[in-house]
DNA sequence: TCAAATCCCATTGACCCCCATCATTTCCCA
DNA sequence: TGGGAAATGATGGGGGTCAATGGGATTTGA
């Protein structure tokens, strides 16, 4: 369950377009036949997840306190500003309206693994923004330090076969 | 069971308002077929459940101490004032004139997901503050902590890992 | 008996199902 | 290893269905 790659779809005249079939493949055991989007804090793009994401995502806010603001605040733009978006028999989705606007997208969609999760672009503003953030990590001579085999989730770890980056 | 997004319906002339159907097939198994409404302590809006999340309300009542002023007004104000709303045969519910005045309700009402509750609001009323909280969760620079899977409750976890990846 | 709530049916427009086509990729075999 | 065939994913579009809404008729309860 890991979300990789970048590939860009169409968005045709009814405002639909397919999940790319690597990220279906990739939510295939979900209950929910369908993705969640909703409009991302910083950019101009949406955030992409699965519904065992969300559910996640409800569990954590459950955990701060009930009445806090930043509970309050948490809710409201995330779980209040999502669209549950199921697929059709195609595995397409139909993009809203008012997420098409915000991501100004027009007529093509990037989506774009994140791992657990993904962002949509309009590919046009995604790729300057990658190659930038490319050579940042470049000069900066980023590395990551790697979590111990051990401590990774069963299911995760190697020597199952793994899925490999579609670059 | 989860609500998410936010959907704005018309209040018609009768009174009745539809419950958007995601709501409705999120609260499917509940024995009532219908929702609690009660007025929110901090806004002008309206907190909504289901039946079960109602019994879990007072349930934690009774873990704070029966006789304490907390406990007293908590069970006023939820309990005491909450409505019991059946849907009709299309899925509507009668928003009783006390509630409507309560969140100045007009001609629309915004049916607002957060999680395992969800919020009725005046859409008017309801935007800029979710305008504002958008930006007090960037500035806060707000991340959320998931919470591991393994804590998750039953029902909510991904699928079973994957065996294999459509490669 | 009146008012309010519930039931019932009609309308409409968005969404979803279905199928047809096109473009790739994969597979198979020479 | 190359070429062709088959499978699969992406795209386009028509039309049926169902959720949302409006309003009349009937029942219920005070």
């Amino acid at each position: 369950m890991l979300f990789t790659g970048t590939h860009i779809h169409k968005l045709d005249r009814k405002g639909r377009v397919s999940v790319p079939k690597r990220f279906r493949a990739a939510l295939e055991p979900e209950e929910f036949a369908g993705i969640y989007l909703y409009q991302s804090h910083k950019e101009s793009a949406l955030e992409g997840c699965s519904h065992s994401h969300m559910e996640r995502i409800a569990a954590s806010l459950d955990e701060l306190d009930m009445f806090s603001d930043e509970a309050d605040d948490l809710a409201d733009t995330i779980l209040g500003s999502s669209h549950m978006l199921p697929y059709d028999g195609e595995g397409r989705i139909i993009l809203p309206a008012e997420l098409i606007e915000f991501a100004r997208i027009e007529d093509q969609v990037a989506f774009v693994g994140r791992g657990r999760t993904f962002r949509l672009w309009n590919p046009d503003i995604f790729k300057p923004l990658q190659e930038a953030s490319r050579t940042r990590t470049l000069n900066r001579g980023a590395t990551l330090k790697l979590k111990p085999v051990s401590e990774l989730p069963k299911g995760a770890r190697p020597g199952a076969p793994n899925e490999e980056d579609a670059s």
